[in-house]
DNA sequence: TTATTTGGTTTCGTTATGCAACCTTTCTGG
DNA sequence: CCAGAAAGGTTGCATAACGAAACCAAATAA
């Protein structure tokens, strides 16, 4: 009785989640984005612990979210760094993140500003072509053909 | 030996990942943006088992992200709706299905589109002030008096 | 050269998940 | 009104995932 697989859903969303849909994964990410490099270092600053560490990098090497660059001067000794895709996460993770602090409220006193001008960021969202911000209510779920779908039921 | 809390970590993507971090609850916040109400639905569109839906909906309603409502004439038949904090995750959502259509491939045929022009959407990106499009090697992490964080250690 | 760090694997107990069966209340057809 | 189906669960069981700690080999530091 394996876990459900999700990446055979048709569903896009499912297709994510099969990859970094569980605890710890996009929190992995996280810290990778923050600079982390090395396993104890993952290992320390998340509290995880370190079979579940193991089967959550090699997941995310496995998957192209990240790679495993042997650093070691005469043999093994590795970082995990982000790939492009690991890297494209950022948008998730960053979601996910400001709709944790409006809901929530801040949990960390660590803050993402812009670098160039170190102005605060403005907060993620779904926009048309026009840039205005739309939320579930303003789309609509079209099939390929346009049509609407309804599929309430 | 229980879940790692992740609510008491200090981190806001930790404390989202805490309410909605598993496997099956943002696929259910997901059907629930299509329009999916009635258990039954969402147990046979999304394939999951009752008992495990169970205690997502209940999960979600504990932590705010739907509500209950009772909908029978006379007795209990009940439909499960998302909140503004629900449809809030709204961003969350279709950033991960962007990046899945991104990096995996389009998975559904199922396309979103702006309902007033019937437009695609742009997408879901991390923008300064001025609007322009920023990538986590863009920004800093800074601590609440703005001084740049090194925690790679 | 010895000690320590790194990057794991193994073991074991607990928790989560999937599946099927069962149960009670409510709606539907006749 | 009555039989049967549907809604919304709960329970029991088997398997998989997780957490903590012990253990281990290779590489580096002292």
């Amino acid at each position: 009785m394996t876990r459900k697989r999700f990446d055979e859903m048709g569903c896009s969303v499912a297709c994510a989640l099969n990859e970094v849909g569980d605890w710890w994964s996009l929190l992995v990410v996280k810290q990778a984005m923050l600079g982390t490099r090395r396993f104890v270092d993952f290992q320390h600053n998340l509290g995880i612990a370190k079979n579940i560490l193991c089967n959550r990098l090699s997941r995310l090497v496995d998957n192209g979210v990240m790679v495993r660059v042997d650093v070691g001067e005469h043999g093994k000794r590795y970082e995990y760094r982000l790939t492009d895709k690991g890297r494209d996460l950022f948008t998730v993770v960053t979601a996910l993140r400001q709709w944790s602090e409006r809901w929530n409220g801040e949990k960390d006193t660590m803050k993402l500003v812009d670098r160039q001008s170190g102005e605060p960021l403005t907060p993620v969202a779904v926009q048309n072509q026009q840039g205005q911000i739309l939320t579930v209510r303003d789309v609509r779920f079209v099939d390929e053909d346009g049509k609407p779908l309804e599929e309430a039921g």
